[in-house]
DNA sequence: ACTCTAGCGGAGGTAACCCTCCGCTTCAAT
DNA sequence: ATTGAAGCGGAGGGTTACCTCCGCTAGAGT
């Protein structure tokens, strides 16, 4: 839906019907779905996805005809959307813009859990998706690393595996979760 | 089924069939729906369990009335062996004993995710079970605390969370789970 | 060895979900 | 305004899970 020079946006835009009505009912659906995924997890019900979109069961089917077909595009879609909020952090200082961008990201991992659990790293748009994400937020790491903002012995990879753990736990209240992380990027910070 | 001082030992105690081939089939019944939990979750079928244990549907109403019943015999009867292990550890260094029950902490994260999903918090279980485990845990922090290897800005359900999340993640390898975890006790190691 | 009761297995009714198929509706191009 | 094709909804058949109920089995006490 976002636009952005990363190939994971194509994904969704290739999908998306061209009529009025279904382009309305596809973007329905991707929000429901969204939804209920980050509700209860990989296995929700198809049925209850159409229900919260409004539309009957066939053109769920129709649109994504195997449950995979849904989860990769609801995936891609999250991608897409983290890919370009990278792009409007380029300005800001090194360390700033990267926790910034990670906070961003804490904020996908609920949905992003509950897809990858179910596609399982079996996926063509893993790759894609991998990619883009990586050529967004990894700058971000390499620019606070060669400033001697963050450690080097670690990579991109290492610090997103991180920060979706800490954000996928449940807390107390967010004052803890805030403490926790700032803990673990104590650790990112702090030179080896 | 393991004996300790602590509370929560009597919860699975206390649910365990006197007569023999009854105690097996309790057992046996523990052992497929930890395993069924780790695999699927919170929301893992009940007749698979059964199946897996060998044992009649029957059976594993009639120990478990209800899935909530299971669940948190689960949950209690992993806690409890997670508490004795911490028990054998008085004797090491603080740093290194801490380290190394986070280590078996991290082992039972797996199962304690999908049951603390599907119990949400809102059991009686839980107040024992989080008594016991700081009972247990909470001193080899305190430990560490004290000799000034790890920071006293936090405490121990912090840190139980940091691990949790972490151990909780898909990782590429087991080389980088140990790698981001040890990135992440370094932010616990540092005095601020 | 005998008995009697705690414990067993699984058939079967109910409900939810998956997915296909097809007659009706609505868009958009002429 | 017409029309045809793209799109729509949901009925319905198959599958699987939940949970109850009851006739049978086998452990434990005498």
């Amino acid at each position: 839906m976002t636009a952005t020079p990363f190939p994971v946006s194509e994904i969704v835009a290739a999908r998306r019907p061209h009529r009025k009505d279904a382009a309305r009912n596809y973007d329905a659906l991707l929000d429901a779905a969204r939804e209920a995924f980050a509700e209860h997890g990989a296995d929700a019900s198809l049925e209850d996805i159409a229900r919260r979109a409004g539309v009957g069961i066939g053109t769920l089917y129709r649109n994504f005809p195997t449950r995979r077909d849904l989860f990769e595009t609801v995936y891609a879609d999250e991608v897409s959307a983290l890919c370009a909020a990278a792009l409007e952090l380029a300005d800001r200082e090194p360390w700033e813009a990267l926790t910034a961008w990670l906070d961003r990201f804490a904020g996908y991992m609920v949905t992003k859990r509950a897809v990858r659990e179910a596609l399982n790293g079996e996926s063509d748009i893993f790759q894609t998706c991998r990619e883009s994400m990586y050529a967004a937020g990894g700058p971000l790491l390499e620019r606070a690393q060669r400033v001697g903002a963050a450690r080097t012995d670690m990579d991109f990879g290492d610090l997103l595996r991180l920060v979706a753990g800490i954000t996928a736990t449940n807390f107390e209240d967010d004052a803890q979760r805030d403490r926790v992380l700032a803990i673990a990027l104590d650790g990112v910070r702090a030179g080896r």
